[in-house]
DNA sequence: TGCAATTGTAAAAAGTTTGTCAAACCGCGC
DNA sequence: GCGCGGTTTGACAAACTTTTTACAATTGCA
């Protein structure tokens, strides 16, 4: 494992809008301008949406604001201390992850990071991947649905753990974007749902297709689900409004 | 890289009580009430049910009274030591899983707690993160060892004692890591699992390698494996997911 | 009824992910 | 240090998805 900032990824430019997965936007809180710097083009690159606070007052402010979709904070910080911050934000916030990057003789103590409620560590010097892989896990388990495995209805059937749907006992084959897709409208079943909802629910903050990607979407759901596409049962439009989910 | 993570989750709160069904009950034993505090809230807002003892004679006494689903238990502790513990327990209970919390990374502690019956142990800064983390996989080994240490499939038998494959009567050698892995396909089957999920769970927490990683392994396995490796039965790819195994 | 806005549809274009191979790398025993 | 398996990386082609585009069909309303 040796692992030195340079050749993490040359695949995608630094400066190209990342046009890729529904990625989170990422705090970054760290005072040492370099180290932001490091931070901020290392997410960019992978595709997150990076807002950079130099101490603890200003990243409080953001937070409370916009929260993001997870912290990365340095424990060493103007202002207000890193743990300070992390103890005020697990307050307002259990759910949201925070990755704590830590000099190793901050973490003397093991109880201190339990106490704070960090969900991660990260001692410095670090490796990129390393701290890409602990975003990402924390990322993975907040989304984690532990909601129901399996719906059907109309001689549907959709398992969400398998990824798998059938119709009438045949599986039928749905690329990842419509299985979210699908995914969405069961969990909003009933409910009538704008195009800007479904994009920003099911694609992400960070991607704005046009809106005619919606209806593409949808237009392959009910060719593959609905038993007469040209007159949908299930993927109900509305006019003006956006779509509708029935079962 | 793309994550799955679509941003749909209906994030569960700290303190409402998880309706899902219980995870487990863990006994934690563990003499420093800072971290017993930090610990109990860290696995109940995870969902499972703790219960605290401050020494080994009292925690003997819980596990005999109602054996938990796992133990973590804290090395240095008054009455009766955490190794004299680990002992008794694992004489009566070999399967019960147990996490040592050590306070020193020495290596000949290491030998030593495996030798007393522990199955994992985690050092003194340790992320809350990979605890859990430890915890899932000591709970699911335990659930999954316990009851399979044969499989067989499509003329291919996999003995998980023996660490031995054979394919229509023949021995396949498999690497460590090749092993590793279809030992996780086989205890994940029909479930889709992503590259990230696999490097965490095969790799491990500490080792950070490329996802391309993965995909070599599933070459592999394929070649190995699968009557036709260019079309797998088997091992699946789900395109913008990960990969799926069936039987 | 007619007009403007909205939606359906299919196919082309753009973009991403995966399969595969060869080379680099790493730890270990000689 | 040297070679040896096993493991990881990087490159590129192939496979597959998503987005855009262009035009037709439909809807709501004056």
């Amino acid at each position: 494992m040796s692992q030195i900032a340079a050749p993490l990824s040359i695949a995608r430019s630094a400066d190209t809008i990342p046009s890729t997965q529904p990625l989170g936007r990422i705090l970054v809180v760290e005072d040492d301008p370099s180290v932001q710097k490091a931070l901020k083009r290392l997410f960019e690159t992978e595709g997150y949406a990076v807002e950079v606070q130099a101490n603890g007052q200003s990243a409080l402010e953001s937070f409370q604001a916009a929260p993001p979709a997870v912290i990365i904070l340095d424990l060493r910080l103007p202002k207000l201390s890193g743990s300070d911050l992390c103890k005020v934000v697990k307050a307002q916030s259990p759910e949201l992850p925070i990755v704590v990057l830590s000099a190793t003789s901050d973490v003397s103590d093991k109880v201190l990071l339990l106490e704070l409620g960090a969900d991660d560590y990260v001692t410095k010097p670090f490796s990129p991947r390393e701290l890409l892989a602990r975003v990402r896990t924390a990322l993975r388990h907040t989304t984690r649905t532990a909601t129901v495995s399996m719906v059907s209805f109309d001689g549907i059937s959709v398992d969400f753990k398998k990824m798998e749907v059938q119709r009438d006992g045949k599986v039928v084959i749905l690329t990842a974007q419509e299985f979210k897709t699908l995914q969405f409208f069961v969990q909003n079943a009933d409910r009538v749902v704008s195009r800007d909802e479904l994009l920003n629910e099911v694609w992400g903050y960070q991607n704005y297709p046009s809106t005619r990607t919606v209806d593409n979407h949808i237009l392959k759901l009910r060719q593959k689900l609905e038993r007469d596409p040209a007159s949908p049962v299930h993927f109900r439009t509305v006019h003006g409004m956006g779509y509708k989910f029935v079962r």
